[in-house]
DNA sequence: TAATATACTGTATATATATTCAGTACAATT
DNA sequence: AATTGTACTGAATATATATACAGTATATTA
């Protein structure tokens, strides 16, 4: 997708709002209207420009013959897949380890995420996740002490407290006093974060 | 809504199909073409009635100012209230209480369910249920036994296992060892089932 | 310096579109 | 037997709409 104007973007942002209050997409005149222009060329060669680095489609001969390339719908409604914690041997986005695909919005949990993780075993249980629970994960290195977070060591995956004891040495604690504290130094031994956790559900 | 007639569905559907191909409703003519009639009329009249029965709604003077009332996207995408668990005093499903709304679809717990509550507390803790955390509920009186039902006792509301333990009387159990059972005598006391869990959503 | 893209106004027009009117036919109610 | 709703054809028309043409102005690029 090329670069957009600020102008352009407005009138790409009209066409969206129209057609989500609604249901159609607006004529020439209609963005005249909404974004104040005087001449419907004024529209007509936006939309042209639009149609030329490929955000909208134009039919030709059409009334209302516009169609957007990427509806927003798309990005705000997306799909997330659900991995299951497999105990050792996989790493975690590979395709074969999807479960199904989650609709919900991008932000439901406040904060962004990017795919859901089926817990095993109760070893976070006082933590309030349980088995079988889907975890929303945030792939992301900002890791602070307290967070929850999802850890690989080696090719085992788990879901821990996170805390640094100090710059080499870090602590993986669960939730669960039937488990004990896992003790990681990093000039023995690798780990990876994949991310942590920014919400919770259970289907049932 | 209205029953709806076979042709009327027809041209119900030639819309909805129109839409998710093009990004625009049909004209008229679209629609004769589409289901071969051989004058636009057939297809006003018949946009009519569906408009009279609520189907779609006319934009009058516009050229394809048809909207759907019900789009598919709707019904599989609803917005959902969240509900404060208030101590006392509120009925509830009453407006005032409906702290926010969220998107997603109906069956997102597998189950169908009807609003979100906002728990208060930690009565449930052992069973995964912390506070501030959303239980999807469903509304309905089919509960068994072990299942986390929502009940109002005079007008305080309660989340907590079910258990009948003989026709008139009911216990209902926290998950948590600070906490008590209560027992509740139908006789003397009045209960009331607004439904029971069927998912929960931890937002951070 | 010329060319190109953006960002508009203003006018004009062919045609795409909604919409009404006049019919015909059939089935289901009242 | 009269009325109403469904289901069409066919023609006519006012207007909604896309779209081209003629300008003006500014900024960016080659």
């Amino acid at each position: 997708m090329k670069e957009i104007t600020i102008q352009q973007n407005k009138v790409l942002d009209c066409i969206q709002d129209y057609i989500n209050k609604t249901g159609f997409p607006p004529t020439r005149a209609n963005i005249c209207t909404k974004l104040g222009f005087k001449s419907p060329n004024s529209a007509e060669t936006h939309l042209r420009a639009l149609e030329k680095k490929g955000f909208i489609n134009i039919e030709s001969g059409t009334s209302r013959g516009i169609s957007l390339v990427n509806p927003k719908e798309q990005e705000e409604d997306a799909g997330f897949p659900i991995i299951g914690l497999v105990a050792a041997g996989s790493p975690t986005l590979a395709a074969e380890n999807i479960e199904k695909t989650v609709h919900c919005p991008q932000n439901f949990f406040g904060n962004n995420f990017d795919y859901f993780l089926r817990v095993k075993g109760l070893s976070m249980k006082d933590a309030g996740i349980m088995e079988d629970d889907l975890i929303a994960v945030q792939k992301t290195q900002d890791i602070k002490n307290g967070d929850i977070v999802i850890a690989r060591i080696d090719d085992e995956v788990t879901v821990k407290y996170f805390e640094r004891k100090s710059p080499e040495v870090v602590h993986l604690k669960p939730a669960n006093e039937d488990f004990n504290d896992i003790e990681i130094d990093l000039r023995e031994t690798e780990i990876f974060i994949e991310g942590k956790s920014v919400g919770l559900i259970r289907e049932n």
